[in-house]
RNA sequence: CGCGGAGUGGAGCAGUGGUAGCUCGUUGGGCUCAUAACCCAAAGGUCGCAAGUUCGAGUCUUGUCUCCGCAACCA
């Protein structure tokens, strides 16, 4: 039984404010959202579209003190500049606001303090780092130290750049805080978790038999999160940027920006419709529906329902259609490596050509997999489709019009004939699929529902031919009058996908915005109706102007292989050492008994080697380089007093030695004659 | 055997048991109102591979290969 609503909440993704929001964005959320959020208020339906600029969390702080601003400085100019992106691709929120208002502070702090007080959180204590000078506990970025692979002394807390190896705050060698310079402790620090696990039972029925309509790729995720058994989460971290734990004796604590965000979607609501918006999330006659992409699922489908599901009077998402990812050419779209088209930038480029961009992504829009865009592609679609056969038409309907009746619409006549009729039976065929796509999200194969009546309307004047028929023929009135419906129709048909045209196309009709009921209608214009003056909708687009795009990106590509394989330089010499550091190191040489690649992991074997006195397990990351089997035999070197470590389970006695070169390839370090097992290497 | 998604004519996609479709591109023809646009027609696919269920499979089952993403991981 299909569960009737009254209204549609719409939220979309809140994108991180440090940094401009790009096609991706725009293709996998905005976009569609925004069509969803369009096509529902045209059918006159009660729709509210939230948004807003999520402005918390450690990267935000890392951006400011790297360019030596607050926090609140970054994410004021970049709330600023992902709304001005969004208002001038005409994604139509009700409300664009950002995490660090008023309103959000309070919702989020009282959202924490009733779950707490409800008792919905448990309390775990661990050990971090802390820095005793600067008095707060150090997230992962806060903390550099010496690579324990590539010895760079200055990888981070989580990543070493150098090596682009992942790590962990402990491994590193010489930790040091990158706030004052000191030595951090370790130090316990509590933080409170949301124990995902007590709900299992719950999220099972709810999604996994409730929600079998969701998208496969939506429920897939759901579904492994389940079977794989979930775990509490933490909800708290010391930090000083974000919204302080309302709870006593929580100072330097903030909320966990993935507890702050979501909320966000409720602060917005709130701060739009004050005295009504419980009506919108708390009243069962809501639907909600969040627009996201993939890597959000957990987040909107497990973490913030179970959030909502504790406090206990907020509805749950009806359905959550989250897109995979857009390429761009070939590539992953990355911030970091400037490759992605800009929405500001492209406007400056493309000028005026907000709508182009949307139905291209819309066209390609990655609702199944992963897609890519290309300029080609947007070259191709731009003069092939909305140039050839939606402007073409409704060119062709208004020039005839002009030439033939002088801008006004002819009287039609009865008899209809009956192509006419089938014309118009395919015209609310064109109704019917483009409510069962839009319905259902298939937001690619509605659009092109849409086009095809212009199709359609290509076709009616193609066999139809008013330039054959006699001027003073009823026959030729009764032609254009349909054609000219037909372009009345798209005005409606396309209002989703493409506004601004529209706009443009019913300033030509002299139109004013119709609701969704009227598509199917043939009556739309009546006669003698005056037209505004014709123009083109749209602009065929040169290749000059795709390869000066494609010139772009190939400069962002050739700028990266410059500065990613800049001149080899070898890493500097570490610092001096004494002989009796250097004696400290036991280097043994070795030979391998025993190799076999270590289960579920890609880069580990596991070695059995021969050390002179017994045999030791060595665990090492070469499997990329080194075949198992034509291992056996080999010598090496190996440090063999090295405290033991567990890598995937296995217990690792020591070190293989490798040198390591530039592009990262590995090569054992051997003695180039054949040596006793167990000689010492100095 | 960590998890999920995807593999359908040159490109991009739809199609969850009953004659394999759509858009673009290609080729040929028509038209000339229109931004050399439009309309018609044709060519082009053993639906990744293999086995199975079935009267019948792109569609269900099992196995297998490839691609993408996530996770893990590099003393």
């Amino acid at each position: 039984m299909k569960k009737q609503f009254k209204r549609t909440l719409i939220t979309t993704a809140l994108p991180y404010a440090n940094g401009p929001v790009h096609i991706g964005h725009l293709a996998g959320v905005y976009v569609p959202a925004d069509i969803y959020a369009r096509y529902l208020r045209m059918k006159g339906e009660e729709t509210l579209m939230i948004g807003g600029s999520d402005e918390h969390g450690v990267p935000i702080t890392i951006r400011a003190r790297k360019e030596g601003l607050t926090p609140q400085e970054i994410v004021d100019r970049y709330h600023e500049m992902i709304r001005q992106s969004f208002a001038d691709f005409g994604i139509s929120f009700d409300i664009y606001s950002r995490t660090t208002s008023q309103m959000h502070y309070d919702t989020a702090s009282d959202f924490f303090r009733t779950l707490y007080d409800k008792g919905a959180f448990t309390e775990q204590s661990c050990e971090q780092y802390y820095d005793e000078e600067a008095g707060l506990f150090l997230a992962d970025r806060y903390i550099m130290g010496s690579c324990p692979h590539c010895s760079n002394e200055n990888a981070y807390g989580d990543q070493c750049e150098s090596c682009g190896s992942s790590l962990s705050p402990t491994e590193l060698i010489n930790p040091r805080s990158t706030i004052s310079g000191s030595v951090p402790v370790m130090r316990e620090t509590s933080h409170w978790y949301l124990p995902l696990d007590r709900y299992e039972a719950f999220l099972r029925e709810w999604i996994l038999d409730g929600h079998r309509e969701w998208k496969p790729n939506v429920y897939g995720q759901c579904k492994s999160w389940l079977d794989t058994g979930l775990l509490p989460r933490a909800v708290s971290r010391d930090l000083d940027w974000g919204i302080p734990v309302p709870v006593e004796g929580a100072s330097g604590k903030v909320l966990y920006v993935w507890f702050d965000a979501p909320i966000g979607y409720i602060s917005n609501t709130k701060e739009l419709r004050p005295h009504d918006w419980e009506r919108w999330w708390k009243d069962d006659s809501t639907r909600l529906v969040h627009f996201i992409g993939k890597d959000n699922i957990v987040f909107h489908c497990i973490i913030f329902p179970v959030m909502l599901k504790a406090e206990g009077s907020y509805i749950l998402p009806d359905n959550v259609p989250a897109n995979e990812f857009l390429n761009l050419e070939g590539e992953k779209i990355s911030t970091s490596r400037n490759w992605a088209v800009w929405l500001h930038e492209y406007l400056e480029d493309l000028p005026g050509k907000q709508d182009v961009l949307r139905y291209v992504l819309t066209a390609n829009a990655p609702e199944s997999k992963d897609n890519d865009f290309t300029w080609k592609d947007f070259q191709a679609r731009n003069n092939n489709e909305l140039v050839a056969i939606l402007g073409n038409f409704v060119n062709r309907a208004l020039v005839l019009t002009a030439k033939y009746f002088d801008g006004r619409v002819p009287q039609t006549t009865a008899p209809a004939y009956e192509y006419d009729l089938r014309t118009l039976s395919e015209l609310a065929s064109v109704k019917a699929e483009l409510q069962r796509y839009l319905d259902t999200f298939h937001f690619r194969e509605a659009q092109k529902e849409a086009m095809n009546l212009a199709r359609i309307g290509n076709k009616y004047l193609a066999d139809s031919e008013p330039w054959k028929i006699p001027a003073d023929s009823p026959r030729l009135a009764s032609v254009m009058n349909m054609a000219l419906q037909i372009t009345a129709a798209l005005t409606v048909a396309f209002e989703p996908f493409l506004p601004f045209s529209m706009q443009k196309l019913r300033n030509m009709l002299n139109l004013e915005q119709l609701p969704w009921s009227r598509l199917n209608e043939h009556l739309i214009l009546l006669p003698n109706h005056a037209l505004g003056s014709p123009e083109l909708l749209f602009e065929k687009i040169d290749d000059a102007v795709i390869e000066a795009q494609m010139q772009k990106l190939m400069n962002t590509k050739k700028a990266n292989e410059a500065s990613e394989s800049k001149p080899y330089r070898a890493e500097p010499i570490s610092p001096t050492i004494s002989f009796e550091d250097f004696a400290k190191l036991d280097i043994r040489s070795g030979i391998i008994l025993e190799c076999e690649k270590v289960p579920k992991s890609d880069k580990l074997l596991r070695l059995l080697v021969d050390d002179g006195l017994d045999k030791r397990t060595i665990v090492s990351g070469i499997a990329e380089r080194y075949d198992p089997t034509e291992l056996v035999g080999q010598q090496i070197c190996f440090i063999a007093n090295l405290a033991p470590r567990k890598l995937r389970g296995i217990m690792s006695e020591g070190m293989i030695l490798c040198a390591e070169d530039a592009d990262g390839t590995l090569s054992i370090v051997s003695p180039d004659i054949k040596v006793l097992p167990g000689s010492k290497v100095k």
